[in-house]
DNA sequence: CCTTGTGTTCTCCG
DNA sequence: CCGGAGAACACAAG
């Protein structure tokens, strides 16, 4: 489930790799993932180099910038953008294979060589995801869409405030909410409760000013660390060159219901479905 | 039936 | 009555 700290990480790998090269095969699969034309995605790409790996929420732009098209990539739960140098050739006619399991695999929908034997995939099990050719005006229509970057200097306690409103739902549904605030998901609105000591069930029109306070300071804490980490790896999520996220044993809510609160030491921690997602927080240590 | 992210649909309010 | 926001629901696949 890339958020916010798995996305970005993702971004800053595949930056590394991949600008400024040129495309020489596109291999697309006829399947949902690939939104639209697929004859025009493949011209698009063919011949081309990315100028620009942006994102915006949990979403990935890549720029093409002589043509003024964007390449939208969306994960969802089990999407993957894995990074496989060429195979180097060593003295002896040898060729070193890659670390991570052999690609593409069965759920690869789209592969991109570059002009240096560089293969970027597009993984997709539950294929949930997808990958969309825009023009300027189709990515400004999806960009308005949301909410503000909780990691850019812009992300101010007033900014917050504002975003949250005086709502009558939980702050669970709100925090999920990306055109309230973008790239939060479930593991870490829980994670962010927990650590600013709220209930993720409180109404948003509960909150007092310092409550909220200690929201914006535990979300902008643990957004930092958890990228600061790699991410968190539950299931499928990988970075760009195929490695696990290492904030996983940082957790401190999230996949632990029914274990000891790790604040406390006493209380079970409580498990329940709040906006329709699995919730989990100490009914001690959040008020 | 579970999982989660989001697009769609419905309701409500001014 | 209309526009827009808010909230609930539906759907994706394994």
């Amino acid at each position: 489930m890339p958020e916010l700290p798995e996305v970005e990480t993702i971004r800053l790998g595949l930056r590394r790799f991949l600008l400024r090269k040129q495309i020489v095969a596109v291999e697309l699969k006829q399947v949902k993932v690939i939104r639209g034309d697929l004859v025009e995605l493949h011209q698009a790409l063919h011949g081309a180099q990315f100028s620009d790996i942006t994102r915006r929420g949990k979403l990935l732009i890549f720029h093409l910038a002589k043509k003024k098209l964007y390449v939208l990539i969306h994960l969802k739960m089990t999407g993957q953008l894995i990074y496989e140098k060429g195979k180097t050739k060593v003295a002896g006619g040898h060729s070193f294979p890659s670390l991570t399991d052999p690609l593409p695999n069965k759920y690869s929908h789209l592969v991109i060589t570059f002009a240096d034997g560089g293969k970027l995939f597009f993984n997709d099990m539950r294929r949930f995801g997808y990958v969309e050719l825009a023009g300027p005006e189709r990515l400004a229509k999806v960009l308005a869409t949301y909410g503000p970057e909780p990691l850019e200097n812009g992300f101010t306690f007033a900014v917050f405030a504002k975003a949250l409103g005086r709502r009558a739902i939980s702050i669970k549904a709100v925090l999920l909410n990306q055109s309230v605030l973008a790239g939060i998901g479930n593991i870490y609105a829980d994670e962010s409760c927990f650590q600013a000591g709220i209930k993720p069930g409180r109404r948003v029109n509960s909150l007092t000013k310092n409550e909220k306070r200690a929201l914006w300071l535990a979300i902008k804490k643990i957004l930092k660390k958890a990228l600061k980490y790699g991410g968190t790896t539950f299931s499928e999520y990988r970075d760009a060159e195929g490695k696990p996220g290492n904030f996983t044993r940082l957790l401190k809510v999230y996949g632990r219901g029914g274990k000891l609160c790790l604040k406390c030491r006493t209380t079970k921690l409580t498990k329940k479905k709040i906006a329709s997602r699995g919730t989990v927080w100490c009914a001690t240590c959040q008020r």
